[in-house]
DNA sequence: CGAGAATTAAC
DNA sequence: TTAATTCTC
């Protein structure tokens, strides 16, 4: 029998993996996971805590059946041959991925490489490339996307396997150990609690998905991200005629389509997908930027989510947009800043995902919003957080204001401030920017850079 | 007058 | 994955 190196990736279980399962089918098995430098270096503390968590669960979870993960630390590309070399290995398997890092990474180790590699896709209902308009191409407008997607039989998850590992693996990097925690409660067995979890609710999910204060979303954004489930398991256990499912299985199939055309256009994360909007003369200024990191923009919903991100690492959707859009809208900052704090803070930060929901809130992206649509801060918060529970969660210098109050407090006259001790200005930011005339000067920019 | 529905709009 | 405005009662 013949060794294979397995090397896990953004793919961190052993359940519904396919190309695990074909690695395990015909080969005794080397599990590896690489430690590169370039995926920590964008990583915020919350995303590189969960990253390291997931792994030791990984580890742990393969210790449980006789195997050892070895965990190497070093550009891939550096450490994989020797690494192959001194362990005997005949082969190579992994799963594939979008980004360009890792499409360019993996492109070069084909050529540095002398023994076999096999690739497969198994963090993405369909495989990029599988999706496509009769003229053979991948949609750039999402409905035909979907309905093509919908059409497409859900590939089946892919049965256990039955791993043998190479006896007495020696791990070469040991110092590498240490930067992993050793206690976790993270990778495939959170993730299957938190998709448990889930299952119960699913079915409201088409309406509490959008209120902040609600647990009414999947919490699987960081799972999905790093592979500690896929998401062919997640799609089975769903079904197709409930609302609340369905509206879920649409959200699934929005990450393949963000991951397909990041497949098919690699500059995504640096250029606007429609180039009219590459000129847009953005004002970046970084005191404004700051404010908006910090949650002191003086708008309570666009501050309650800043905190949120900050204080966890993690925003919910609805309130990403919200965010999102004042940035680049209302204080005309370069959606590429915005895209990489938020990439940077969130547990869940994954190039095709950040990248394609910031540049459909610019109005930048594949069927995007349109240019003139500027979410009203007010407005928003009013709908998805009537009672501001959300808000003042987050932002506690607005307790006291009431459901009414709390989503404009400079509207209210000194009286009513001074009797929730609301300093504006001094406990609280007067706003930013007035939303009107912010709004106006988005509009025009945006017109400007179309020509 | 005001809330909510309907419409329009620069896509 | 909308906002602003007008219409209606």
């Amino acid at each position: 029998m013949t060794t294979a190196l397995f090397w896990f990736r953004k793919d961190l279980r052993l359940k519904d993996n396919l190309a695990w399962t074909k690695a395990c089918e015909s080969h005794r098995i080397h599990p590896v996971f690489i430690l590169e430098p370039e995926l920590i270096s964008n990583s915020g503390p919350y995303r590189r805590q969960q990253f390291f968590s997931n792994v030791s669960a990984l580890a742990a979870e393969i210790k449980s059946i006789g195997g050892e993960l070895s965990i190497i630390q070093g550009p891939a590309r550096d450490v994989l041959a020797r690494y192959i070399r001194e362990n005997n290995i005949d082969c190579i398997y992994f799963n594939a991925d979008t980004t360009p890092f890792s499409r360019q990474r993996d492109e070069q180790l084909a050529k540095d490489i002398s023994v076999p590699i096999n690739t497969f896709w198994s963090g993405l209902v369909h495989p990029p490339e599988t999706v496509l308009t009769q003229k053979g191409e991948i949609s750039k407008v999402f409905t035909p996307f979907y309905k093509k997607w919908v059409t497409l039989p859900a590939p089946p998850s892919v049965e256990d396997s039955q791993p043998i590992f190479v006896d007495a693996q020696q791990n070469t990097w040991n110092e590498t150990q240490d930067l992993i925690p050793s206690t976790s409660n993270q990778g495939y067995k959170a993730a299957i609690n938190r998709l448990e979890k889930f299952l119960k609710v699913v079915d409201d999910y088409h309406e509490s998905r959008n209120f902040p204060s609600k647990e009414g979303t999947s919490f699987l954004s960081s799972d999905l991200h790093f592979g500690t489930i896929g998401p062919r398991e997640i799609l089975h256990r769903l079904s197709s005629n409930r609302e609340g499912h369905r509206q879920f299985i649409r959200q699934l199939a929005w990450r393949d389509w963000y991951s397909h055309l990041l497949f098919a256009n690699q500059d995504i994360p640096t250029k606007a997908a429609n180039p009219s909007y590459d000129n847009i003369s953005w004002r970046d200024n970084p005191e404004e930027f700051e404010n908006w990191t910090k949650g002191q923009t003086g708008y309570p919903i666009i501050d309650a989510g800043m905190r949120q991100l900050s204080a966890t690492g993690w925003m919910h959707n609805r309130v990403r947009m919200i965010t999102a859009s004042f940035l680049v809208k209302h204080l005309l900052v370069d959606w590429r800043k915005g895209e990489r704090y938020f990439r940077k803070m969130l547990i869940d930060g994954d190039v095709a995902q950040n990248c394609g929901n910031w540049q459909w809130v610019a109005g930048t992206g594949f069927d995007a919003a349109p240019y003139f649509r500027v979410f009203n801060p007010m407005l928003q918060s009013k709908k998805f957080d009537p009672t501001g529970i959300y808000i003042q969660r987050w932002v506690p210098e607005l307790e006291s204001l009431s459901n009414a109050e709390i989503h404009a407090p400079w509207e209210h006259d000194q009286a009513t401030l001074q009797k929730y001790n609301l300093m504006l200005g001094e406990t609280y930011p007067f706003p930013i920017v007035n939303h009107a005339d912010a709004r106006e000067r988005a509009i025009a920019t945006y017109k400007e850079a179309r020509g």
